[in-house]
DNA sequence: TATTGTTATACTCTATAACTATA
DNA sequence: TATAGTTATAGAGTATAACAATA
């Protein structure tokens, strides 16, 4: 069976579409928040930043070493985004977004979801069929692996 | 509507799993290459070299810089994959396999084509589905932007 | 002793600008 | 003058190792 070429072919193309796909959402998210002057990594913090944090904590969620989220909450304490606060164990520090801090997150929040592509390109029939395919495609859920390099 | 939220995250999960997939797919072509003590990048040319080809041209198709693509020969030809020879044109110098090139571009081709995610959590049919979903997502094909820092 | 955050340092990926050789 | 590749340099993003303070 040379249908083994053709499948092979057409794994390839959906691969590059997916490819296409979020490399277009993230460029989409970069030129959102460049609008405001904010790299993408302080954007993303920021975004998570619902409520005070430990930056251990942040460290968790975007998948990154501690001494790289010393490296954020700098930047974004320089920007006055978010202070700086002793938790009740000492060792801990919580980041807080500042008032500019929130007006910058919900402006952000808000742009994001107006600009969704997933919303203004898909009807709600076809998300609910791409939905469970994803799903497939991601396989096991899985506790998150630790990563060497690229992730964060 | 309360839909109107509903639906906002909705699309967030969707995103989600878009990025993890992509991130999965990213991640376990890094593995695969690691095991030839190949970094990404390099791999990532290696594959592309079927025929001998001007350095312009693997520029363009990964999209980023000449200055870059001259590193990227230079690892390969550290590592023996490669040889510049010169072109008609003497301007130009064309990256060729070597033998060991030749053998480690088809040993990458059979993992990657091997552990092809697509392939091993998807049925023809959901592929068959799925396609028309992505292709939608992407939304214009569109003659590729010129990009900034992110992309190559 | 183990944990939180910080510092200093370094590595990978990638670009820009200026340059050389050829066309 | 324009094009292909090279060099030198720089910047973003991120990690590792050693360290200080606290638990």
């Amino acid at each position: 069976m040379a249908d083994r070429e053709a499948r092979f072919a057409e794994a390839a193309r959906l691969a590059q579409l997916l490819v296409d796909i979020t490399e277009q959402a993230k460029a989409d998210f970069a030129a959102t928040v460049a609008a405001f002057g904010l790299p993408v990594p302080v954007a993303r913090a920021i975004v998570l930043l619902t409520t005070p944090a430990p930056m251990s904590d942040l460290a968790e969620q975007l998948a990154c070493d501690r001494s790289y989220i010393t490296n954020l909450a700098d930047q974004m304490e320089e920007r006055g985004l978010i202070t700086r606060v002793a938790g009740k164990d000492r060792r801990v520090k919580l980041l807080a977004l500042t008032d500019a801090g929130l007006a910058v997150r919900d402006q952000i929040s808000e742009a994001v979801s107006t600009n969704n592509m997933i919303l203004r390109r898909l009807t709600d029939a076809e998300r609910r069929t791409l939905a469970p395919l994803l799903e497939r495609l991601r396989g096991a859920p899985g506790p998150r692996a630790p990563h060497q390099g690229g992730g964060c």
